[in-house]
DNA sequence: ACCTGAACACCGTTCAAGT
DNA sequence: ACCTGAACACCGTTCAAGT
């Protein structure tokens, strides 16, 4: 049986599970398809082409299903948590898709999508795409730290070796935090931020 | 004459600024100081520590001066431009700062500066944690990008390789933008946020 | 205390050659 | 068309030994 680009994605996205991004390698990831490390190139020119492939793969739960009708905060809100736990799917996806700039197709149809949700509503195009972009930042920021926190423990223990300050309870409340109520909070003050420039006003 | 700690971080951001993050090694690094590579480990434990260190003093310039007075929302907006800015002085440099979880002394000053800025305005010091780490997610994700279209020139024409639509009018929005006013644009989505949670009102 | 020399256990990538 | 085998040019890190 062949191997095809998208069994090297999967089998890529696995050895990502087991052995985070860190660990991902070629050689690895060629032992557990049963080829060559070298094998792999016939289907990707390089590791890079693969983790873009990779973060393709893991933004195609986003656009997999149509958004609920509604007023266009709350949709571009759904895709924001769509992104989020599309990226927690996998082990260190937000630091995956967060290093390519790719042009992949469920990247782009994502993209499109969260820009009509801005359009439609009467943003004019280029600041629907600063919009766009900031609250990208967003979403990838709070994930990739999300994800650190989870892959090693001692993120709360750095808080504690602090002598207590301001900063030391930053720390603790955000470490303390339900992740998702913090991401929501973080993005509604974005959302705020954009409501009052809607042409329409308030929503 | 020997070599101190500091020397070799000054001489890792030469380095960095030259070849790039990826192409920092502690053998070029180590022929730049004139030394083995394995002889920067007496200064440092591994790589890592040395990003740290790297982080550290790319921020320092952040708390370097006294902030002007005004009102919370200007001083917030202040330290974001200047944490920006120092990002932008060294090549990667939003990279290598995004990469490290560090509580070294410039680091941590900076976040106990922010932090009180917001909790003396009479915002709760939870959610001040909250607003700090949402802000610095844009902060980084927003500098990040910045330094990626600055290094390959390639960022613009993939969105003139993709047809016209909702999405390569972003790009391109986002691209031909003045990158300073774009940040300050998303920086004043956030802030709007705040200053609608914040106890006083608008301000 | 501070560094050398040399090794260990890896990497990504290339490419003739096989089937 | 699809992959093997083997090499090339690197990595980070360790550690006895030197000064």
């Amino acid at each position: 049986m062949q191997l095809k680009r998208a069994d090297v994605v999967t089998g890529a996205l696995t050895l990502l599970d087991t052995d985070g991004l860190d660990g991902l390698t070629m050689r690895k990831l060629g032992a557990l398809l049963g080829v060559q490390a070298g094998g792999i190139y016939w289907h990707f020119t390089n590791k890079d082409a693969l983790l873009d492939a990779m973060a393709d793969r893991i933004v195609e739960a986003v656009t997999a299903t149509p958004l609920t009708e509604g007023p266009w905060d709350a949709r571009l809100a759904e895709v924001a948590h769509r992104l989020r736990r599309a990226l927690l799917t996998h082990r260190d996806g937000a630091r995956v898709v967060a290093g390519t700039y790719v042009l992949e197709p469920n990247t782009v149809r994502g993209g499109e999508q969260a820009m009509r949700i801005l359009t439609d509503a009467g943003f004019p195009a280029d600041r629907a795409g600063w919009v766009l972009f900031a609250t990208m930042y967003y979403v990838l920021g709070h994930t990739i730290e999300e994800q650190a926190q989870q892959a090693q423990g001692d993120w709360a223990q750095r808080g504690s070796g602090l002598p207590d300050s301001e900063l030391s309870r930053a720390l603790d409340s955000v470490v303390r935090a339900d992740p998702e109520e913090r991401f929501a909070y973080g993005l509604d003050l974005l959302l705020d931020g954009v409501r009052l420039r809607f042409p329409g006003g308030r929503s």
